[in-house]
DNA sequence: GATGTATATTCAATTTTCTGAATAGCAACA
DNA sequence: TGTTGCTATTCAGAAAATTGAATATACATC
């Protein structure tokens, strides 16, 4: 029941299909939910029928139609009164540390590639993220847009996901350096 | 079957009951993976019997037995060869991070309330994890460490946890200032 | 003497999530 | 002309996670 909330909270921006959610819900570009395709459908059936979300279905020329989905006052107003719950703590779950810390007993080569991989989607998703800041503030600097604009959630939710990517990429350089110099010294042995 | 990784790799620090790891892996103090109780006898249970760990029980006096459990060889190669197979992408579910993304459509005091509670809760981690550090470190600083140990895993994730949550606090700080110009100019319409 | 907190574990039911498909049209490329 | 990739969705089954208990001992505090 928690992902509908994520659901609504995406539908805020505007309508869109169980296929667009899906990207948007994906691990390569979410920045703080993911979920599977089938998991949204499913959802997204139940939302429709408890009255949170109405569909309409558009048709289209080149590409099979699409059911759009957005939020009914009945599924603002849940959205409000979820605003208004306390919120579960961050859930984390990341192999690549679990391996990292498991890194002593393993193999360490193995691991490194993982980190540096690591690293690589964070720089694709930072470039995402600046691609999705871009159209949001629309040439304006970030003081003018805070100003102008009545809808800072997607904004905030953004700068939280940049941020952690770059903090990524520092930690992931720093690892790597400590990582190399261990092998050395091992080697030399 | 992720979880019983991530066991393993706390293992590796040496034996523990189910209830120390219950601690460990609680919201309040994890930093890369979450789990509950029961979830972990559950599968502490099902390790045993797959001769990944074995538990010892020890008689106490002033507090029920419990079982402490270790890793068996076939468990460091289990955990070896998981350190060589490819990481899942990090997941993430941060309800604070949904009830933001809404805020425009929410209650922006309560989601103001929120993120100030997280931040509370990220300076008790911090210390925590200050603390964990200070016992690995005992007394050297952190190139001495990390030139002398053989056993840099868990400084590095720990590392990781330190900086995660110094930036939830950096990033925590800019959205209250941001939240609260916005509240001071919609009562000053 | 009662209440709350910490240790230590277990059971059962439900809900959620993940895995692995399958379908179907159209576009782009070799 | 075949292959791959993208849009768009659905089904079924298995695995995992969550929820909501319950039990028992012992210490500390009011």
């Amino acid at each position: 029941m928690a992902l509908r909330n994520a659901v609504m909270a995406a539908l805020l921006e505007g309508e869109a299909s169980g296929y667009d959610l899906a990207k948007r819900f994906d691990t390569a570009t979410a920045d703080f939910w993911t979920s599977t395709p089938q998991q949204l459908y499913r959802e997204l059936e139940r939302m429709e029928g408890e009255g949170l979300i109405r569909a309409r279905v558009v048709e289209q020329e080149r590409r099979p139609n699409k059911r759009v989905f957005s939020l009914t006052e009945e599924g603002r107003s849940a959205l409000h009164a979820f605003t208004r719950r306390p919120a579960k703590p961050t859930a984390i779950r990341d192999e690549m540390l679990v391996k990292l810390q498991a890194v002593d007993a393993g193999d360490a080569e193995a691991v490194r590639t993982t980190i540096m991989e690591r690293m690589e989607r964070a720089r694709a998703k930072l470039a995402r993220y600046e691609r999705i800041r871009d159209r949001l503030l629309e040439g304006r600097s970030e003081e003018e847009y805070l100003r102008e604009t009545d809808h800072v959630g997607p904004y905030l939710t953004l700068m939280r996901g940049r941020y952690f990517e770059e903090e990524n990429l520092r930690w992931g350089g720093e690892v790597l350096a400590i990582l190399d110099a261990r092998a050395a010294r091992r080697t030399s042995r």
